[in-house]
DNA sequence: AATAGTTTTGCAAATGTTTTCATTTTTCGG
DNA sequence: CCGAAAAATGAAAACATTTGCAAAACTATT
């Protein structure tokens, strides 16, 4: 760490000025070829690494975008970040990853941070944030982006899908099949719109459709397969079942898998399960679950686009992007017999 | 964008000079509380946020340490990813995140781009990179650190398990339970240290039992359930069937699971089945999958506490750990039967 | 060979901080 | 209320770059 080259060493090896070696790097054509050559040999001689942040005191972008989440160490989650950070990667921008932990203050926290570091943008997920953090974002001016949730009314441009409708499909399909006595099982609402949305969706949906749910059968778990397993292993001791479970998500949905098929419960036969969000898995988990499908992928892709967009075009792009939730009908669900 | 409040900003507002702010922000104790507070009011009405990026060129750490990894969007990194950044964040420091792909000449860019943003330190994972990458990292005298698994002789120090003896551990078992017809299903070795090294623990160990592999029986697929739950199920079609299948990680034998479950085959009864890691949701899997654990959190935690360390301590501590991997035994693997 | 035009380079100022050192202000014992 | 010591502040240099402008070095044209 001690004396790391620097341009103007660079300079005195390649026996040029450092504003021509600056500008071998950021304006190449600038620079006569032969000069070029030999800057780049001092470069390598000394083993030089351009510093960016002394670019970016001049006003330069930084190259780096963040990207403040509740958790990473969730399928879904996961699986959109690695969409969003090799797409921003591939456009030159390195991601700045924080997890705030459904707790939004901290978020505020963090996206503050996230300035200091004087990011070229940020995404949050979601559309429920505190009011300083919209504020502090609008007030400094920062590209900045929702994702995983839409609104056309908010605040910020949305990359994501309609959760609320999400919810809702699954309950109409759910009540659609003749299913009365009816189970949910979901994460905490607190700081978590996506989840909130849903479950009202599906509350609607069932209403709608003339169903009221119990609140002994509505289930609140962590977003765990373990937490969520206990949870319907407990409900479904006792005798009073319903005839059907609507989980928040698909990691949900597989723990209320295991259970039943643990007490020797048959799904669909004996009882039915959906998830939300089509995870990794879903797909091929035995039998296939029913889901709603909320594309991770694309979502982290777009949202990628947006955000570059938003920063190359000064924030005055119309980047925003709904992506519909669609139902797959696969196995969990079936219609009740009787 | 435009006029962003700048320290001169502030200290014209606060009627003092920039020291004063400056210092204030970084030595509050050598500045009167007064003035202190006349600065704060500056600050906030200002909406100033401290450049990180000037503060750096001063030779002031930067605040972020780069982690780079193969993927994201798969369940084991992503607890490790967690873990490591919340622990590093609750230091102060923020993370710097991208992925290669499995692709180590990528892996070499990305650190490049890593120390132009100057980072503190970087995390890679596992023990094989290229040698550019060893060099660039040694010679720039970057505190770095290799997660995942372990070795002793590494170029830098590592926080991880042996990679080596969770195969050796569970070919051990599975041989030890009496299975002598046993396939195994891996992904790619290229550019992956830590499966390479399970699949030759495995392979040593059945060996050792006197047990060889037959090559139509080492399937490879990538990490996916679903690749996973078509390799095998093509595996069982055919009548000469194995009476076990060793999976290089836990998302392989959930896949594999699915595939006997939906051929209508009894796990363990008729077919053992083993995993890796011990991912979230193995334990509660029906019926609970038998594996290794490889403690992702804890290695995650005490990686984060090692850059640190070597960070603060100028590279001078001695910061290794071997997590040693841990046979589960379970509910998908049991003794031959006749 | 001289001129005009073009390409290439260097100088110096600017960027937003921190820090050393010197100066000013405050405190406190007499 | 004086002076010494302590505390608080400010001026200026430093950090690693970029960039506008001007000087220098080429090319091409006559």
């Amino acid at each position: 760490m001690k004396d790391q080259a620097d341009i103007v060493a660079v300079a005195k090896a390649a026996r040029v000025s450092p504003s021509t070696v600056s500008r071998s790097f950021n304006h190449p054509d600038l620079v006569k070829p032969a000069t070029r050559k030999k800057i780049d040999a001092a470069v390598r001689r000394l083993g030089y690494i351009r510093n960016r942040a002394a670019q970016t005191i001049h006003g330069i972008r930084s190259g780096t975008i963040g990207l403040i989440v509740p958790t990473i160490d969730q399928a879904i989650f996961a699986e959109l970040i690695q969409s969003f950070s090799s797409a921003v990667e591939e456009k030159g921008f390195t991601i700045l990853l924080a997890s705030h932990g459904y707790n939004l203050e901290r978020e505020y926290a963090l996206t503050r941070k996230m300035l200091e570091h004087r990011v070229d943008g940020v995404g949050l997920i979601g559309i429920e944030h505190s009011n300083d953090t919209f504020e502090l974002l609008s007030q400094q001016n920062v590209p900045s982006l929702l994702l995983w949730n839409y609104a056309a009314d908010a605040p910020f441009p949305c990359v994501g899908s309609d959760n609320y409708q999400a919810g809702f499909l699954i309950g109409q399909h759910v009540a659609g099949l003749g299913h009365r006595r009816i189970a949910t099982i979901f994460p905490p609402q607190e700081g978590n719109d996506r989840a909130s949305l849903r479950l009202r969706g599906v509350t609607d949906a069932l209403r709608q459709a003339g169903i009221e749910t119990r609140s002994t059968w509505c289930l609140e778990t962590p977003y765990t397969v373990a937490a969520s397993k206990s949870a319907v292993l407990s409900l479904i001791a006792s005798d009073d079942r319903p005839s059907a479970i609507i989980c928040g998500n698909d990691v949900l949905a597989w723990g209320a898998m295991h259970a039943l098929s643990s007490a020797g419960i048959d799904v669909p036969q004996q009882m039915s399960v959906t998830g939300i969000g089509d995870f990794n898995g879903s797909k091929d988990f035995e039998p296939a679950l029913t889901t709603i499908r909320i594309p991770a992928r694309t979502i982290g892709a777009k949202a990628a686009d947006a955000v570059v967009q938003l920063i190359t075009s000064a924030g005055q792009a119309d980047v925003g992007a709904l992506l519909l939730p669609e139902l797959m009908v696969r196995q969990t669900c079936s219609a009740l017999s009787g």
